[in-house]
DNA sequence: CCCTTTCTAAATCATTCATTCTAAAATGCA
DNA sequence: TGCATTTTAGAATGAATGATTTAGAAAGGG
């Protein structure tokens, strides 16, 4: 039997949680972009060595990629599912809206589909998983639009991109540190303005 | 007659156009963020070298905080006034909005104050600048809406506020590379809704 | 003991950074 | 023309930082 057929035992295994490594990685481009965030960075945020990092993920790009598809895959969904599921139309998305003005470091991190979007214009290789996330947002928009019966399909699709931009408009204000109860108000009117107003043209 | 007290003539005289290199960095700027500009950009983009820049500017950190001023007082104040000045209220909010849609380069380009919003996150230096762009916006959307004569003063804060909103939002989508067309029918019904809307609430 | 894989941390090695410096060119009055 | 001054181009600086590789020790299971 030569070395090419033979069958070897299990080797050492890996210590940390890849899972929640790709989580911490995730947010720190969330925090500081893509261009921000260095080897070095990822190591101090996961507690891993680079050599770890690049054994486990094969490199910066392509943490990046992973926490794109990570994001969109565990906090677009759970957030999307959280707020919309359960709840009346109006409520699920009032409350979608405004819990980012709620996140502890509301500042700090930030949506990393908008701060991709912003830091990488245009068509590029990420861009697919970034529209892949803004569809993820139009497909629950729509649903919800659907469920509140007021609507005309035709009208759905226009209003359910008007909620998307709204959304990115006030993931920039957030981000930029705008002051927490004029959004709240806002949230508020644009909603009922969407959801309630006349659909007569 | 000392060397202190002798006036000397006018040494050699600067060979370009100040305000058209700031122009030139402020439009780098956009284009490629803070983080993404290097002296060799400004070379580039400029057509000056680093003696000239550093001697005419001080060095990048003071490029970037006059062309946001420049920008602001610029770009800003002229799209505001173009668009706003002479129309009709809902006229002119909807060509301030669509014009964003024309832009040649409508995704190489950005806004400066969108971009940076979201690249130096919370309260910096540069956010003070940051936020006079965003308070422009919001003084001008005031007045247009003030005109319009069907909303209460009250209203019109909020009102403001998420045309502020919406319109980071779409420079975000438009950044991405949205859909020109859908966008376009997003802006007039936002618009007119924010406009027209039944104010009883 | 063997072979494999993981792990840490140092090593690599190039690149890029913002800034400074040098020397030539321009300026305009004395 | 000489002089003090400023602009200019671009080389020089020199530190820092970049991503990635690697060497060698540790772990694992047959």
């Amino acid at each position: 039997m030569n070395d090419l057929e033979r069958v070897y035992p299990m080797a050492r295994q890996i210590e940390f949680d890849e899972d929640e490594a790709l989580n911490r990685a995730m947010h720190a481009f969330r925090k500081f972009g893509y261009a921000g965030v260095s080897i070095k960075t990822l190591e101090a945020e996961t507690g891993l060595s680079s050599g770890s990092l690049y054994n486990s993920f094969g490199g910066k790009d392509a943490m990046f990629e992973r926490s794109l598809t990570h994001y969109n895959e565990t906090v677009v969904k759970k957030r999307i599912s959280r707020h919309l599921d359960a709840q009346r139309p109006i409520d699920g998305l009032v409350s979608l809206f405004t819990s980012l003005l709620e996140e502890p470091g509301g500042t700090a991190f930030g949506c990393l589909l908008t701060n991709s979007a912003i830091e990488f214009p245009g068509v590029k290789d990420d861009s697919v998983e970034i529209r892949r996330g803004f569809d993820l947002f139009i497909a629950a928009f729509t649903a919800t639009l659907v469920r509140t019966g007021v609507t005309s399909e035709e009208e759905t699709e226009t209003k359910s991109l008007r909620l998307l931009t709204f959304y990115q408009g006030l993931l920039v204000l957030i981000r930029h540190g705008y002051d927490k109860e004029s959004l709240r108000t806002t949230i508020h009117d644009e909603i009922s303005a969407i959801i309630g107003e006349d659909n007569a043209h």
